[in-house]
RNA sequence: GGUCCGUUAGCUCAGCUGGAUAGAGCAACUGCCUUCUAAGCAGUAGGUCCCAGGUUCGAAUCCUGGACGGAUCACCA
């Protein structure tokens, strides 16, 4: 591929040797693109330059420009605004590029490089169903799993399923108090909702204890730990952990009904995961692990039996890893599980943690002790941390009732699509299948553009009274415009022209295109780098944008010049490939008519 | 209180490895469908880039201090 920058870089380095026998070292070459209201498509910017030129930066911009233009084949022309030198590269030098994006298989996609990454998204707990949350955190693992293998990785999707603890136990206690016997069958709930509905229950039930005590006269703080029903919940977990038949058949059964849940919502999401990893099968590695630690005197032992690690020195404080009573907690889960995956997988070269910004200091922690116990690894891992999602009334919270369920508002946008398609009559000549394939393929690539838009580090805003986008900067937007370029390529196989770049001129919306296009495959590095979707999004967005403004302006089937109109042909077919491969790295599917 | 993150148009967001007059979309207003799909295009209007200093030829961008919002610092997960 025709390397624009660095060639110009090569030669503004001559053009200083030459002009001013000076050499340039390259961290004083700025090459930016222009600004839309200039001519040209690279700016070099010349107010660092005036030591090496001995000119005021109007002046090396002129002398360079005059240079560029007259010694190189692929500057045709320049112009000089306040000391930026604003460069106009040939359109032979565009159309190379386009030639050779033409003849590219899979543009912007490196090929694999040998290089292999774990990427952990999901990891629900199995007590309720998934929301809003999940979805951002779901779309944006997925997503940067695609970025990373569009840039040379092996990547292996996983996640961990936290389907051990006090959590499960409340929704099994509450049914086989209350449930006389329910199942997703009888009830034709979705498992997820049913094992869902009874840690509502429980909490219910808690609650109404605590009251209740407190009005007795017990103390609050007492209350809230003493109530019967939260204390019958800590002995399951017990007997759980004892393995008593009855409450692990329980568990199995009912952690069974929300498998069966999460994977039909999963499946509506479009994510899947290479393997999956539960935290009933990590924790004994995991406390094991402490153990050794604690033999080898990483860790130490208090009083009361309880292990600790002692992280002050790295200016933290310590951190403990085992009770008293020898189980484990939460940290000593994931250092069973890390540990897991190595062995699982050992060459992978890093491990990415798809987990929200409130356990920031929790991955800190992790990495640390990994650290400590000796996994040189350890410092390849990485917590690809984002923000809430947040509701106009606050903060999403499972017990006040306040979440958005995943199920319902991916129906929701389903719903959506159906209405504004059908209200813009846009599904004559489909039939029932076709039509609801697009009304899926719109209302999520809506879902999942606007939760990927966005900067993962930024928290955002969800309202659930005003339904998403299909206009402007959103997925059905672009998904638009790559259906009305397929539909011209379409038209034109059936004209029988044959798509080629053999013109020698180009229209200004067609170099801005191109321009554009060009820069795909820095956008899926850039975007494998910083771990972020937003970068594919917000560029995919640009690209569309810019080839509507070619549609607008150019009509293609009314060129009689034969081989211009082969080049538009092969130029949109391009553009379509870029918005389509750009748009399955955010995990979203483009039609072919909508 | 310590640490980390955020703050850009009425709203939702780009831009942040320092560069030109800070950009999109939504909402408002004005044009454009006899043409390859108007979920579109062109335009108008809308800004104390949270504040104050500093560095620099040049700061939304870097540094320091502060304000506001959030997260976190559990024998919770």
């Amino acid at each position: 591929m025709f390397q624009i920058e660095a060639h110009i870089i090569k030669e503004v380095k001559s053009a200083f040797k030459s002009l001013f026998d000076a050499e340039l070292s390259d961290d004083l070459i700025n090459i930016q693109p222009t600004r839309k209201e200039f001519e040209g498509s690279h700016t070099l910017v010349c107010f660092p330059l005036g030591k090496q030129s001995k000119l005021n930066p109007q002046a090396t911009a002129e002398a360079v420009g005059k240079y560029l233009k007259e010694e190189t084949a692929f500057v045709a022309d320049f112009n000089v605004v306040k000391g930026f030198l604003n460069l106009v590269i040939a359109d032979k030098v565009w159309l190379e590029i386009a030639e050779q994006i033409h003849k590219t298989n899979q543009f912007g996609v490196t090929p694999p490089t040998g290089r292999e990454v774990m990427v952990e998204y999901s990891s629900p707990n199995t007590n309720k169903p998934l929301h809003l949350g999940h979805l951002r955190n779901n779309f944006l693992g997925y997503s940067v799993s695609k970025i990373l293998e569009a840039a040379g990785n092996k990547v292996h999707k996983v996640q961990i399923i936290n389907d051990r603890g006090i959590h499960i136990c409340k929704s099994m206690l509450a049914w086989q108090k209350f449930g006389e016997g329910e199942t997703p069958e009888s009830s034709g709930l979705k498992g997820d909702k049913l094992v869902g509905k009874y840690y509502v229950i429980f909490d219910k039930k808690y609650k109404e204890q605590i009251n209740e005590l407190v009005k007795q006269g017990t103390p609050k703080e007492t209350a809230e730990k003493e109530a019967p029903i939260l204390v019958e919940a800590q002995q399951m977990l017990l007997k759980w952990e004892n393995k008593d038949p009855e409450v692990y058949n329980l568990w199995e059964t009912m952690n069974g009904w929300v498998y069966d849940g999460f994977a039909e919502t999963y499946k509506t999401m479009g994510v899947d995961f290479d393997k999956l990893y539960y935290e009933s099968n990590t924790f004994s590695l995991g406390k094991d692990e402490v153990l050794r630690g604690l033999e080898e005197g990483i860790l130490f032992k208090k009083e009361d039996g309880s292990v600790w690690i002692d992280l002050k020195e790295e200016g933290l404080d310590e951190k403990l890893l085992l009770r008293k009573d020898g189980t484990s907690v939460y940290m000593t889960q994931d250092i069973g599980t890390a540990i897991l995956r190595y062995q699982d997988f050992p060459k992978i070269e890093q491990q990415i943690y798809t987990v929200g910004n409130e356990q920031e200091y929790h991955f800190k922690v992790l990495f640390m002790i990994l650290d400590k116990l000796g996994y040189s690894w350890a410092k390849s891992c990485y917590h690809l941390s984002y923000g809430m999602v947040d509701l106009p009334t606050g903060k999403m919270k499972s017990r006040e009732g306040t979440v958005v369920d995943a199920d319902d508002l991916m129906e929701e946008m389903f719903a959506t699509s159906k209405r504004r398609t059908d209200e813009l009559g846009k599904i004559d000549g489909f039939d029932k299948e076709e039509a609801e394939e697009l009304y899926r393929q719109l209302g999520l690539g809506a879902l999942k553009y606007y939760l990927l838009k966005v900067d993962p580090v930024k928290r955002m805003m969800f309202n659930p009274e005003e339904s998403i986008d299909f206009q402007g900067n959103t997925g059905p937007f672009i998904q638009y415009v790559h259906a009305r370029i397929r539909a011209i390529v379409r038209k034109a196989e059936q004209l029988g022209v044959t798509p080629e770049v053999n013109v020698e001129q180009l229209a200004a919306t067609e170099r801005d295109v191109l321009v554009l296009i060009s820069t795909f495959p820095d956008k899926v590095k850039e975007a494998a780098e910083t771990y972020s979707p937003a970068v594919i999004a917000n560029y995919i967005y640009d690209v569309a944008k810019a080839y509507n403004r070619f549609y607008a302006e150019v009509s293609i089937f009314n060129e009689d010049d034969e081989s211009a109109l082969a080049f538009r042909i092969a130029f949109s077919a391009m553009v379509a490939n870029v918005i389509k491969t750009g748009m399955e790295l955010l995990g979203i599917e483009v039609p072919e008519k909508m």
